[in-house]
RNA sequence: GCUGGUGUAGCUCAAUCGGUAGAGCAGCUGAUUUGUAAUCAGCAGGUCGCGGGUUCGAUUCCCAUCACCAGCUCCA
């Protein structure tokens, strides 16, 4: 006879073992119908569990975040169901649930096509329209590998070879198709509908590449319509930001496949480029860097001595030159410390701060080039900072501060952090790796930052922290860099004199504040739609005469403006004022500036943000931007 | 690198069930002299990604290759 305790703090009292279901039809007809779960101590469970104890229990609707975690792994298993009634030979492997919807795996011999796709969303509709009943039932587990050896679903038997066996194995069937999951899932098929298959990909059997490769289609999924429709209007909106397309409308860049991974770049792109250059450069300045320049290409002996030569050298340009071995750099580091070595240091030159935009190339595979984002050729804002192990900490957190100080003078708030450990392949003993992530996690814990760990993910030299933006599609993409090395210079044979007179080695930090200013680009032309602000704008300014009078003193406003450093054109072509406007809009240029006879005769400008806003100045001089 | 898809004019895209391609925008020329997101007309523009094969004939079919797109794996 279970008192069941509502979040409210009211009591419902029966008379005998109810279900959730129950208990929610108890409360209303509208919430049993939206009722996806329930959840007891914490825990979720179907709706049709059982209670026979007195206990807590919050109904878990459609509405709820968790609600819809549900719906999208109820849809994912709907997907296995429709596929397998279509194409019963393909066997089924592990469908979860993932931003905005779900993705299931298959092994087949005959991958997928497009027109399969709509095909299986049909199906999953029918499915949906049958409103057939999601039911749970519990085996152990060899009756579980039997059940899915006897219908040939060896994946399965595979994923249940890793479960605990002590615990019951819980199955979930729905008409004649059952999968192997802990759940909870909707009460039945006509909780779901609201989704969409977006693509097919090759995947790898647990995401091995050694292993074979599987087919997985994605699909998303809400628990309303409204929500579907408004997700994928978003997903076309996204698309429309994409770096790649603006670019080209935009004249900022381009590839071609003589130089896959590198990047033509136009002159409007290199304005851009040099904008954030010279702003970087006098961040560094201000920070107390010196920036140096180093060779493109170093002979075979010194990547050997880094360590480069045995764990970087797949991704490594190498070419020969009378009979000597060169690698062209794939990072600036054992050439800083050929710099640094030309001194004798003191201890208190330490901290040393030497700064490159250094131009890299890496080998990375075909299949992972992505515009701007990912490239054989980039150049990065890159710095070493040589100091002892005391300065490590401070060096660390005063990065940090920088880091978040530019990211936000670029418009980004939203920046994700992570601390990557130390990976297989790698040089230095275990301690120096200790004390390497020691101080990274501890800096992180001392800005309060928010970070997730990612283990073996560090470089061979060192653990790093990461800072990570997204792009229009929530790809996350990593710019900024921190990491420690307590290997390099003294592979490299870097030393300092310290206060004893005794000879050291220093501590190097990598560290990088855009990563790659390619990739930084791409994300700020997806960041704002192409509409960069005022201070990066390639093209400030456009001055439009209505006609051909108005020329010459449009032609000396130009001048005016170019005079105050203003990067500013004109556009005197024979075409309709309304012409030029919509050209300018469409080159995304913050202001226009459109003289005519009024303007003439009064001596005032009149400016028009890219909104469509207009500003009177009583002169050139008095422009400011707005809007 | 792997799986699948795509590749036609500067851009966006048609067409040809095998008979060497067409539109809009951009460009150029001319007319128009215009007040806040497209004035009109004309012209020019393509070895149909590159290389083979089949065929009387290939942009179209086949093979190979390169690049791009999506995802996977990787990623400093």
């Amino acid at each position: 006879m279970p008192d069941i305790t509502l979040p409210d703090g009211s009591i419902k009292n029966f008379d005998k073992d109810v279900s959730i279901a129950d208990v929610a039809l108890a409360i209303g007809s509208g919430l049993f119908k939206v009722a996806v779960a329930g959840c007891i101590d914490g825990v979720l469970y179907d709706t049709s569990h059982i209670i026979k104890n007195n206990i807590k229990l919050s109904i878990i609707t459609s509405q709820t975040d968790e609600g819809v975690q549900i719906i999208r792994h109820s849809t994912a298993h709907l997907l296995a169901h429709a596929v397998k009634q279509l194409y019963p030979k393909v066997q089924v492997t592990i469908g979860p649930v993932i931003d905005y919807g779900f993705y299931y795996d298959f092994a087949t011999s005959e991958p997928f096509t497009p027109e399969d796709l709509t095909k299986i969303e049909n199906k999953m509709q029918e499915l949906v329209k049958k409103d057939i009943p999601l039911i749970r039932t519990e085996m152990n587990l060899t009756d579980v590998i039997d059940y899915f050896n006897g219908i040939n679903e060896t994946y399965k038997t595979k994923i249940i070879a890793d479960l605990d066996k002590n615990q019951p194995i819980s199955l979930y069937t729905q008409d004649d198709f059952t999968d192997l999951c802990r759940g909870p899932h909707v009460p039945s098929t006509g909780f779901l509908g609201h989704f969409k298959l977006t693509k097919i990909a090759g995947s790898y059997w647990r995401g091995d590449s050694n292993n074979e490769m599987l087919q997985r289609i994605y699909g998303v999924a809400f628990s309303h319509k409204k929500q579907l429709k408004q997700h994928l209007n978003k997903l076309d909106e996204a698309k429309k930001r994409d770096h790649r397309k603006l670019a080209t409308a935009l004249n900022l860049f381009h590839l071609q496949p003589e130089s896959p991974g590198m990047v033509f770049w136009h002159n409007d792109g290199w304005i851009i480029y040099n904008i954030i250059v010279d702003y970087i450069r006098k961040i560094l300045n201000e920070k107390n860097y010196t920036e140096v320049r180093t060779p493109e290409m170093v002979d075979r002996s010194l990547w050997e001595r880094s360590g480069h030569w045995d764990k970087f050298k797949e991704q490594m340009f190498t070419t020969s030159v009378e009979n000597r071995e060169y690698a062209i750099k794939p990072m600036n580091c054992p050439c800083h410390i050929q710099i640094y070595n030309t001194t004798l240091t003191s201890y208190k030159d330490l901290p040393l701060r030497m700064a490159e935009f250094g131009s890299c190339h890496r080998n990375e595979p075909s299949g992972t080039l992505h515009g701007l984002m990912r490239l054989r050729n980039f150049i990065q804002d890159d710095a070493h900072i040589f100091c002892s192990k005391e300065q490590i900490s401070s060096e660390v957190l005063a990065f940090i501060d920088l880091v978040y100080e530019v990211y936000r003078h670029f418009g980004f708030n939203e920046i994700e952090v992570a601390l990557s450990t130390r990976p297989a392949k790698r040089v230095g003993d275990d301690k120096i790796w200790d004390e390497a992530e020691k101080a990274l996690e501890d800096a992180l814990q001392k800005k309060q930052i928010k970070y997730e760990i990612k283990p073996g993910e560090g470089a061979f030299y060192g653990p790093k922290i990461e800072f990570s933006l997204k792009d229009c599609l929530d790809r996350v993409w990593q710019c900024g860099t921190m990491q420690v090395d307590f290997s390099m210079p003294g592979r490299l044979d870097a030393t300092y004199i310290d206060k004893n007179g005794d000879k050291k080695t220093p501590v190097m930090l990598h560290r990088a504040i855009l990563g790659s200013i390619e990739r930084f680009i791409g994300i700020l032309i997806e960041h704002y739609a192409g509409k960069l602000p005022f201070w990066l704008a390639p093209v400030q300014v456009i001055i439009a005469n209505i006609s051909e009078q108005q020329q010459d003193y449009a032609s000396e406003i130009l001048q005016e403006l170019k005079k105050l450093n203003i990067r500013a054109k004109s556009d005197f072509s024979n075409e309709k004022i309304s012409y030029k406007i919509r050209k300018a809009c469409n080159n995304k240029t913050p202001f226009m500036m459109i003289i005519g006879d009024k303007e003439m005769e009064s001596g005032t400008i009149t400016a028009r943000s890219l909104s469509g806003e207009n500003k009177e100045f009583s002169s050139v001089k008095d422009f400011k931007i707005f809007g």
